[in-house]
RNA sequence: GCCCUGGUGGUGGAAUUGGUAGACACGCAGGACUUAAAAUCCUGUGUCUUCACGGACGUACGGGUUCAAGUCCCGUCUGGGGUACCA
């Protein structure tokens, strides 16, 4: 009987599910073991071959455990909210829900046929309303809590009111808005509803506030950060731009020194935690206050309005120590006090200045990066310690939004600082000796202070000691700690999203009550924004609270429902809690999560938040998601390119300039083009291009001309299609008909009558039209071989191009292993004695199984099961007391071949909770040992010496050998280095 | 710029704690079986040198520590990823 994949693979699939197999017991004596993947957001693309790396690597874990008598959960589902089926539904009309589920199909059958261990009876779907019932509700959760700092935990906000009523807000330690103004408990009760609920508003974790957010017209929607490169929206490239709005926010900055904290207890590679690190950016410094004191040219009434407002400008510093270095105090350019401290002989200068860099997008921000922009106030503050007036001055290089707005510039010690003073001639006063100012600044934190009063002769750090110390005896400010994190943006003025389960009466928004929940989303007529800027939401028809209020009409974002999903598969059919308590006391955390590293920084901080909250809250009885977390590297795929000569090239038809004709289309073959960048060309070749290209263009308009052919000639790289091209030679018939802009196209090839396409290795996308589906492989080959591929294509960690190139060596050894059991149609395993050869290829293999699953070292394992079944078909083995423990190893690498394997020997229960065989240290221990001999470390020969002598013993039998005798002739070593067991070493 | 990662044959990669560098697989070359192909099996395969035995070199580069370095330390170059006027 041959090996028949397709046969085994879908009757083991088929038996699975009938026996629904892999359904985790909510209720088990044996230990939990919870393995969970990023679940995916179901794209029209379709699975691709970088997809299944990361969920075979789980599956191999989560069917080693069940193998080692865990109770194990590994769950599916998938992110089903999110742009790129609201973009679909906005150019066809078609109902988001409707693409989803279409998509959620494909990917279903997909996942299925690679034999996946995942229960499905709990999966789950973020945009399914039982599921975001409960995104609503945790929403609602942290609506009505707030961060009382003297507990350092989020608290119910009824706590917070009954507090107000008794004192006020004077004892108030809480994370909240800034701008808080303290009350008395008689004010309190004075206070309009409106009034209080504005307060209550400014301490709620999730709250409504004014913040900058980035602001994409086109998509007519907020973006988060991440969702913005080099100044443009991730999805479609359009620009980005700054703009105040009201928005739902989450309060994370509340956990900031928790979410750091907790990054020491997790087992994360250090990149990773450094990623979070970085990104929520901790830095301890000083608040300092510059006295603002009158510029000779104030007017006097000028000077009065300062008095009334504010007396100091706050800035907030890393180094106190350089505070001698002081040569200017810069402004972000929103700063409250500039108006104020605005000369009148300035004012024209400082206005335009700051409503260009209001007007001035994202974009145009990074791109003019090192273009150093800035204006002086003509206002000045005094020095605190030498009493020396400084300029104001203000700068877009400091940001509103991060300390307080205003930086002490200390050009000598800070680059930032130093750019700035070259560009405008301020003073740069070095106080840390040991940097070359004339070329840079001097930043780094060692050396001794000069020129810095009572500073002088201390290195950095005891002077940033006694800096601080002399700051705060003065009372000009004191330590105080700062973070990068923001934050979050919690509303989308988008259609495909959770409901915010808000309403509005009287202007205060109230939350849903639990019972009213879900708040479904409601149908629209269209899923764009309304005429005057509305969200989508604002289209539905009838939909308002108790048929009156205005429900909230932006949606939560992408990661909303992604920040909880680990906690629904442990309940996912609940309808009264989001998981039983029981429930999520049992399954706990999960214990090994895998998932790409491109949401290092996103979905891994927030589904941290929420884990605390929730925790705080007491809902749950765990402070962190996920113990141990893996990153899978990026697979990418192999794209190709054709290159197109420009437009650009050609003049239109003299008739008329604006005349839409087709462009033309000519290609040149990557030889041409590589020539052609290179300048190569002979004359020669380039008439030939443009005779082909005169041809060409006359079909479509008989009136052109070139316009300066040989200095304009230049091509586009465009992408194609990697199915109608294989080994970089283009498929021309199938090319052309592929558009139908193409049907004229020219190909200008290479000598041996070939289109060669050009080719880059970069990350897989439907857009690059480079993805490769495993579905081809599976059909080829076989899921087991997939599976067994792509773990022995490198280590899980490692980003590598997509290839297909070894897979003839996994699918043989498959084909292989498949000849151990039948030989020439026959099933001939036998029930003999095994010898102690067999027993020790087998143990040596269960040995390193272990190991390698338990240090994720996927790659190895393959090679391992290689080296194994090698050995046992050299040793002519097909004993049952080998193979079946083999089986059990392998089974959850190639799960369809072991189980019918298994079958075979006479199993009527599946293999997958066989228990794994364990290691008999006694079948790998050596008789032998064959000690290799080296001279000063170069291996000379190996010698073959019994296991059982010891060390002295080795010294004595290596000297006395022939080999060695003729290698020393007669010198003596100076020493001589026996590692027992492993090495002989010489020294001459 | 900063942070994190890598750099090993023609290729993917192995070497878990400093102890025989190149496991396993692909590719390539030669051979067996076959009318032929596929499949399968066998042999060889880091580089240089030698008829051969052997020898020399070799883990990006330059140094160092050590009896012994792909592995540890210092410096340089370079690929990939992240991130940024964060004071």
């Amino acid at each position: 009987m041959e090996y028949n994949f397709k046969d085994i693979e879908a009757n083991w699939q088929k038996f699975w599910a009938d026996n629904k197999t892999f359904a985790a017991k909510d209720d088990s004596a044996k230990e939990k073991y919870y393995v969970l993947d990023m679940f995916p957001y179901p794209s029209g693309a379709g699975l691709h071959v970088g997809h299944p790396l990361g969920y075979i690597a789980s599956d191999i874990v989560a069917r080693f455990k069940r193998h080692k008598g865990f109770n194990v959960l590994h769950p599916m589902g998938y992110d089903s909210f999110g742009l790129p089926a609201e973009q679909y539904a906005i150019q066809t009309g078609q109902h988001p829900k409707i693409t989803t589920e279409n998509n959620i199909a494909v990917y279903r059958k997909q996942l299925d046929k690679i034999g996946f261990s995942f229960d499905w009876d709990r999966e789950v779907r973020t945009s399914n309303p039982d599921y975001y019932k409960w995104t609503q509700w945790i929403f609602i959760q942290l609506f009505n809590s707030w961060y009382n700092k003297n507990t350092n935990k989020a608290e119910p906000i009824s706590n917070l009111i009954s507090a107000f009523e008794a004192h006020g807000n004077a004892n108030i330690q809480a994370h909240c808005d800034d701008d808080v103004k303290s009350f008395t408990a008689e004010q309190w009760k004075a206070f309009t509803e409106k009034e209080q609920s504005d307060v209550v508003m400014a301490y709620r974790m999730a709250y409504l506030g004014e913040a900058y957010v980035n602001w994409c017209p086109q998509l007519g929607t907020v973006l988060a950060n991440d969702e913005i490169k080099d100044g443009l929206s991730e999805r479609g490239g359009y620009p980005v731009e700054r703009k105040l709005m009201k928005q739902w926010s989450m309060r994370i900055t509340a956990y900031a020194q928790r979410l750091l904290d907790g990054l020491d207890t997790l087992d994360w590679t250090d990149s990773l935690k450094e990623a979070q690190r970085n990104w929520i950016g901790k830095s301890e410094g000083t608040s300092l206050k510059f006295k603002i004191v009158r510029h000779p040219e104030l007017v006097s009434g000028s000077q009065e309005m300062l008095k009334q407002v504010q007396h100091d400008i706050e800035v907030f510093t890393t180094r106190p120590d350089t505070i001698f270095g002081v040569s200017f105090v810069t402004l972000a350019p929103e700063h409250e006090l500039v108006n104020r401290l605005t000369t009148p002989e300035n004012k024209l200068a400082v206005d335009a200045y700051v409503t260009q860099a209001k007007n001035r997008s994202e974009r145009e921000r990074q791109a003019d990066i090192n273009k150093i922009t800035g204006v002086p106030t003509g206002s000045f503050v005094e020095h605190p310690f030498s009493g020396k007036q400084i300029p104001i001055w203000i700068g877009d290089y400091v940001l509103a939004g991060y300390g307080t707005g205003a930086v002490m510039a200390v050009p000598a010690h800070d680059s930032r600082d130093y750019s700035f003073a070259k560009q405008f001639g301020l003073p740069i006063l070095e106080v840390v000796a040991g940097g070359d100012l004339e070329k840079e600044s001097y930043d780094a934190k060692e050396g001794t202070l000069i020129n810095s009063d009572f500073l002088n002769g201390l290195d950095v750090k005891a002077a940033m000691k006694k800096a601080i110390s002399q700051i705060e005896a003065n009372g000009l400010g004191k330590g105080k700690v700062n973070f990068r994190l923001r934050d979050a943006v919690f509303g989308r003025q988008r259609y495909w999203g959770e409901p915010i389960p808000i309403y509005y009466k009287n202007d205060i928004p109230y939350a849903l009550s639990d019972s009213e929940l879900p708040l479904v989303l409601p149908e629209v007529d269209k899923y764009l924004p309304t005429e005057d800027g509305e969200p989508p939401l604002a289209r539905a028809k009838d939909w308002k609270y108790q048929n009156e209020f205005d429900y909230e009409h932006s949606t939560m974002p992408g990661w909303a429902g992604s920040s909880w999903y680990f906690l629904r598969y442990m309940d996912p059919h609940n309808g009264l809690a989001f998981a039983d308590k029981k429930l999520a006391d049992y399954w706990k955390q999960v214990d090994l999560y895998i998932g790409g590293s491109e949401h290092a920084t996103g979905h891994l901080l927030y589904v941290r938040f929420w884990t605390k909250i929730l925790n705080d809250l007491g809902h749950i009885a765990i402070n962190e998601p996920a113990k141990k977390l893996i990153n899978q590297g990026m697979i990418q795929g192999r794209s190709n390119f054709v290159y197109r000569l420009s437009p650009a090239m050609f003049v239109w038809g003299q008739n008329d300039e604006n005349e839409k004709v087709n462009l033309p289309v000519i290609f040149l073959s990557k030889n041409i083009n590589d020539k052609l960048k290179k300048k190569e060309l002979t004359q020669f070749e380039l008439d030939n291009i443009k005779e082909k290209a005169i041809t060409n263009f006359k079909t479509l308009n008989p009136n052109f001309e070139f316009l300066n052919f040989e200095e304009n000639i230049y091509t586009s790289a465009i992408h194609v299609d990697v199915n109608i091209v294989s080994n970089d030679i283009l498929d021309e018939e199938a090319f052309i008909s592929s558009r139908e802009e193409y049907k004229n196209a020219v190909f200008i090839k290479e000598d041996d009558d070939n289109y060669i396409c050009g080719h880059e290795v970069e990350k897989m996308s439907k857009s690059k039209y480079n993805v490769v589906t495993p579905d081809d492989i599976a059909e080829k080959f076989g899921s087991d071989t997939l599976r067994l591929y792509e773990m022995f294509l490198g280590p899980l960690e490692q980003s590598k191009p997509w290839n297909t190139n070894g897979i003839t060596g996994v699918h043989g050894f498959l084909k292989k292993l498949w000849r151990l059991f039948y030989q020439n149609d026959a099933f001939t395993i036998t029930h003999d004695e095994p010898t102690k050869a067999e027993l020790k290829t087998l143990h040596k293999t269960i040995k390193k199984i272990t190991e390698d699953i338990e240090r994720f070292s996927f790659n190895t394992s393959v090679s391992n099961f290689m080296i194994c079944v090698n050995e046992l078909t050299d040793l002519k083995c097909n004993k049952k007391e080998i193979l079946e423990p083999l089986l059990i190893c392998l089974s959850p690498y190639a799960p369809h071949i072991t189980e019918e394997l298994w079958k075979q020997l006479g199993h009527t229960e599946s293999i997958a909770f066989a228990q794994f065989p364990l290691v008999n240290e006694a079948f790998l221990i050596d008789d032998s040992i064959n000690y290799p001999v080296s001279v000063n470390g170069k291996l000379k020969f190996t010698l073959e010496l019994p296991a059982t002598l010891t060390k002295e013993e080795v010294e004595v039998e290596v000297m006395k050998n022939e080999q060695t005798i003729k290698l020393l002739a007669g010198q003596q070593p100076k020493k001589v280095i026996v590692v027992h067991k492993k090495i002989v070493n010489m020294v001459v």
